[in-house]
DNA sequence: AACTTTATTTAGCCTTACCTAAATCAATTT
DNA sequence: AAATTGATTTAGGTAAGGCTAAATAAAGTT
């Protein structure tokens, strides 16, 4: 008997968990910029949602919001939903990586927990989603982050891309023009510490790539 | 530059389609009840369809509505996503002939035109559905019909059922314990013209059929 | 033709989730 | 400590799409 959550309450609870995830309550701008919705409707929502029994979100005016344990459950339900639907997008119907966030984003809301668990099974149980994100698991639970941002690779390291975080469309599309894909083998060449450029070596290609880029790039060393 | 419709309007017009593909206007009632929905409601909604530039639904108080060129054309686009969804759903992820409807339901309101394509073409543009209905084209069109109601069947005649029309879950597992699903092929060996019972052979086994469910079944004489 | 039953419509309300404008709080400067 | 600025909240509205109850229209009976 778990309760129905509208889409937009699914969208909330989505977007304040990410913006939780490394500590700091969520602010009522950021989340109302995240979520295109004026700060006053955000403020309006969140007060409902800390209202609710069991209460979504922990609450305290000017102080930000943060989910509860039921909420932040019910954001990894939405967000588990999003990264098995882009990965068995990709698998089964050819989206490209960088096309199949909006398409997700529409049926993450609407698909049965039978469906859920089907698509699971089907593409065996993956840990990562086509941009490497870790899926949350069928408990809803999320796994622990293994790989490292590239930004700490040192020169003559070598690694293996995971994953790419939070990036838009158009971040994807650069990085895939320059085979900056999850499990792709790169090597450090160079790094400056003062502007935090990192050389590295892709295939035949040599990239230098800055912190915004590097920051968001995870890899596993090897 | 197409108008967008909320899945609510979507819903109406599927059902007034429906309701109208027989000639003879949908009532007020009869649309509540498929709606599951209060006739008032429907009131509400079909004179705000009818006022809509282009008007979706034609409309005269007390006379029923039927649908306008508009109107047809989105309710056949969101039929043709539940048909190509519920083909694809029971050829990707298993699920059984009865058991689609509800997933379809929901995700036929939120697919792209993009994913509309994309699964018409991993399907290779099917005409018919799991249950044997027919798929609106991709310009927005009903194929004709040429498959006959199974009652009218005459002894010794033999056929392929094609389609199973307007049947609930329920008959639907029944009819798939008989055996009478698409592309089963049958033998009429009697008929009864009085209570216009039909005796037929399925593979090894003869059923009996009464009229309400043989006028369900279509099927193809060969 | 009058009455009864059933179908349909009108009127008035509710909820959800958004909006704008105005008010208040918090943080930073001066 | 006061003032300014920026963030947040309150107050009051709007649009969808439901609902109930009451009013009206249509259809069927006597």
């Amino acid at each position: 008997m778990k309760k129905l959550l509208t889409i937009s309450t699914q969208d909330y609870l989505k977007h304040i968990y990410e913006l939780t995830e490394h500590n700091a309550p969520a602010s009522t701008n950021t989340l109302a910029a995240r979520l295109k919705v004026r700060p006053a409707s955000v403020t309006g929502m969140i007060q409902k949602l800390a209202n609710e029994k069991p209460a979504l979100v922990e609450y305290q005016k000017h102080q930000g919001v943060t989910l509860t344990k039921e909420g932040r459950r019910a954001a990894l339900e939405v967000i588990r939903h999003h990264r098995l639907l882009e990965t068995w997008l990709v698998q089964t119907l050819g989206y490209s990586w960088d096309e199949v966030h909006e398409e997700a984003e529409r049926l993450e809301h609407v698909i049965s927990e039978d469906f859920e668990q089907r698509v699971a099974e089907a593409l065996g149980h993956p840990l990562r989603d086509p941009h490497g994100e870790l899926i949350p698991t069928a408990n809803l639970e999320m796994p622990l982050e293994d790989a490292t941002p590239l930004s700490t690779l040192r020169k003559n390291q070598r690694g293996t891309i995971v994953s790419v975080r939070d990036a838009d469309a158009d971040l994807l599309r650069y990085l895939e023009r320059l085979g900056l894909i999850p499990n792709t083998h790169i090597e450090a060449i160079d790094y400056s510490p003062f502007d935090h450029n990192l050389t590295i070596k892709v295939g035949e290609q040599t990239r230098v790539l800055g912190l915004s880029v590097t920051n968001k790039i995870l890899i596993k060393e090897d």
